[in-house]
DNA sequence: TTGCACCTTCCCACCACGGGAAGGTCAAGC
DNA sequence: GCTTGACCTTCCCGTGGTGGGAAGGTGCAA
């Protein structure tokens, strides 16, 4: 099949599938004569692997391994699964940074009267911190 | 004083603060006659108004509206507010995400043996999500 | 005058694509 | 056989917000 073919049975867009070859996450695809490019079933496995994976948050080049570990059947799943934990971890860190950021911008919001007036403890508090409630005092971030 | 003192006393890199200048989210420094660009207090002010409200996680062209803000003694609060209440469900869009992704991965991890055998349910739950718990299935992303 | 720290502009790299241009290919319909 | 239109190809630019580094000019002190 094309490469659109495999975009749709995928859910990886044509455009993507090019850029994931350029980077060598996948394999180059096969060509026709006149320089089509050609996949089978088992690429629009792997393509949909990949689509997941990166659903899932994992960077390409993890995604990189995950395929690497995916192909080898001698693997340990202790590699996947300290993959997966370092993800976790990471997306554990952005939670924490996201929360803290928005723990500060609430309380800016909730002192300011948002009204027509130009009074606004939201501008001051990023003009002055100490006159804001703090940000990022004790931040992960 | 020169870039290298600003970025010192207002937290931005000198690099980042010839990239505010050139997208206009900061005015032009003014220059000396060897072309180095000059700062004064004022300018420090803004520069650090701009790193907390970058630390908050506002893009910069958020960041040029609060500057605006900031700058306009007629402004309404209910202006800035409102740009922090976006910022606000911004975020908590994106902590839903990230918690929802790290649902389904703590599941997969869960099931994992982690040992040195090959068989694991992480790639097996990427391989084909109806066998490794929904992922992303009602989705906000 | 030498040396070093600082400044300037410029381009490249990151990450993971998306848009779009310029041009070739294929299959269907007339 | 020719047109039409959908598809494919490569290539370059843009995103956001910097960081790194090159090549070259400045400023100040010894």
């Amino acid at each position: 099949m094309n490469i659109g073919e495999a975009a749709k049975r995928s859910g990886v867009a044509a455009k993507t599938i090019r850029y994931y070859e350029s980077v060598g996450l996948i394999p180059s695809a096969g060509r026709t004569a006149a320089g089509y490019r050609v996949y089978d079933r088992r690429d629009v496995e792997t393509l949909r692997f990949v689509h997941r994976a990166r659903s899932l948050g994992f960077p390409v080049k993890d995604v990189a391994s995950l395929l690497a570990l995916w192909n080898d059947r001698h693997r340990a799943s202790a590699d996947v699964r300290a993959l997966a934990e370092g993800h976790i971890h990471a997306i554990d860190a952005k939670v924490a940074e996201l929360q803290s950021i928005r723990r500060t911008l609430a309380t800016l919001v909730e002192r300011c009267h948002g009204d027509d007036r130009p009074d606004c403890p939201i501008l001051e508090g990023l003009a002055d911190p100490s006159t804001g409630g703090d940000c990022c005092g004790g931040g992960t971030a």
